[in-house]
DNA sequence: AATGCCGCTGAAATCGATATCAAAAACTTT
DNA sequence: AAAGTTTTTGATATCGATTTCAGCGGCATT
């Protein structure tokens, strides 16, 4: 049942039909009302595709995510895509999955922009130098994306502040008399990363702790590494006496490194996690954390986003800064006396 | 840089251009080599949509998940979605995923099929009623379904032996001694539970245990359902010595239950979880567990037998059923002596 | 030399909608 | 009643590809 056939079985124009159906106000009243019915009593539903090819648009937006080979899957992303599909479903838009190999990342999107596929992007993951941001605003093709980065011309971001939320665990750590933090973190490049190490500096600056590099190490992005980081910690001669982390995947394997090491979190050492234990294990409110809000809401933010750069919102406007908050869960007190 | 314009600036007509870049053999060969380059050169591609309205194809196929406002995230979905969206990637089509509140996701697979948006559709978390699959079925819209369901006719499907897996399970601790055994199940109406529900009654038969139905507690798909159903167990006269989970985030619940009950799994308890904890758990393989091979295979399995169905392979070739295994992890033990 | 066939190319129809512009119908105004 | 508006409808072009069918030139066949 395609729009001709609905118009003969009405006896009327594909024109006018597809007006009453699309809302055109010239449209006679009576001949809506038989119009809108005839279409709900044949099912008849507008091609999208066509829709697409003559409107310009697709109604789509897309993201492309690196799915690694060895990757254990972040554990929020789901939740931000289902909250990226709720926003946009209630604005009849789809999300468009696609993976790409690392190494071929960049040609993915060159990919998706030039064939038209979509109206958007979400750009996931964002890094300090980004060639995909630079290449999609050199483009002019709409993005918004997670994390800031440095771009010469102002565009749409999502980002929580970083840089506060660490500064906040570590100054709740110097007020409670810790002098030796380690900091174990994702890989620089990442964005959210060098930011949070600079809020972990910031901190320690502002209580008048002198920073010592031994106790910052940077790895990757799963527990291994986690776990890897929190025993070169515990070998330094003056172990720390507190651990801030700066990523939950990481963080699983810090905890379970200090386990092995005879250290029980919140009795012989302090810990606090940016972003919390993943919300699945039933044990995760019992490490004080850094919370950023829900990331669902995150995700419907980014579509917000996206609608809004859409409709031609002034870029400036299309910025949006979460503020995290500390959230004790017994693991953040005081040194033990020496 | 459209069709036209390209063939305008190679003095060919579309239709040549197109062919050419096809793969059509009637063109010349170096006519064709002209095109080609010029099209590298000029960064042509073809649009999308124009091609998809001219084809009928859309080059992609849907996936439908019921995102709900508590859902904490299927922790393999994510894998899964890794493995689909890679293997159609190789075949150059896209995965389009939407949200749907439960109760108008059948309006929600009307929606896409009559509005022509995918070529098929992958269908999660299957029941063994299942509308969604009757309605595709009754359409004859292609569709894979992600579990088994009871359907008039054949359909391509992709499953792991539930039953079987579960009876594996049951089978290890009867030999090891275990009398009393407890089923922590997911509700029913979903199709693995009851496929799994079968392979724990199966096994105890083949042990010639008696059935004792206050043993089999079915809830949610959560650790808090899970930490409840656990609790319920405990409090029977005669407590089981062992626990079989039927699934891995009820798996969550059951362990910190049993914690919180003084009760260490693999010491005063045996516990085998059908999927095994969560990959992401640092301590997850302490856990003995039926293990399903990597989620990403099998969403690459999906994404294989879709392809293959819109190929036109006849349906019977298009069932794979996959064998799960017992991995012992340290949790399966004798009973304790009385 | 006339015919037939093959290899290659192009004109035009098609997919199913929307958008533009023209025209018919209904209604006011003088 | 004629002229001018407003309301409503329709014919047709358009989006950018693919696909069908026709046609041209060259070569082989008779």
């Amino acid at each position: 049942m395609n729009l001709r056939q609905l118009a003969a079985h009405l006896q009327l124009s594909p024109t006018t039909v597809s007006r009453a159906l699309n809302g055109f106000p010239e449209v006679n009243a009576e001949t809506r009302e038989r119009v809108v019915e005839a279409a709900r009593q044949l099912g008849y539903r507008a091609n999208t595709v066509a829709r697409r090819l003559a409107t310009g648009k697709t109604d789509s937006i897309g993201i492309i995510y690196p799915f690694e080979p060895s990757d254990l899957g972040d554990p929020v992303f789901l939740d931000i895509i289902a909250g990226i599909t709720e926003r946009l479903g209630e604005a009849s838009m789809d999300l468009m999955i696609v993976s790409a190999a690392q190494e071929h990342e960049l040609d993915t999107y060159k990919r998706m922009v030039s064939a038209g596929r979509v109206d958007g992007l979400i750009v996931a993951r964002t890094q300090v130098q980004d060639p995909r941001l630079e290449y999609l605003q050199e483009k002019g093709f709409p993005f918004v994306a997670h994390g800031r980065s440095a771009l010469a011309d102002p565009y749409p971001w999502f980002d929580y502040d970083n840089e506060y939320g660490m500064r906040l665990a570590v100054e709740r750590l110097t007020t409670l008399g810790h002098q030796r933090i380690g900091l174990v973190s994702a890989p620089l490049s990442m964005n959210f990363a060098a930011q949070r190490r600079m809020g972990y500096l910031l901190g320690l600056n502002a209580a008048g702790v002198a920073v010592d590099p031994d106790y910052m190490v940077h790895g990757g992005l799963t527990p291994v590494d986690g776990a890897a980081a929190t025993r070169k910690l515990l070998a330094l001669p003056q172990r720390p006496t507190a651990l801030v982390v700066d990523n939950n995947v990481s963080a699983l394997g810090v905890i379970s490194a200090l386990r092995q090491a005879g250290l029980l979190p919140g009795h012989d050492i302090s810990i606090i996690v940016f972003g919390g234990l993943p919300a699945l294990l039933p044990d995760s409110a019992t490490v004080s954390a850094i919370m950023q809000p829900q990331a669902r809401q995150a995700g419907r933010t980014l579509a917000e986003l996206m609608l809004a750069r859409l409709a031609g919102e002034p870029t400036p406007s299309l910025n949006r800064l979460w503020k995290p908050e500390l959230v004790p869960g017994g693991t953040d007190l005081p040194p033990p006396r020496t």
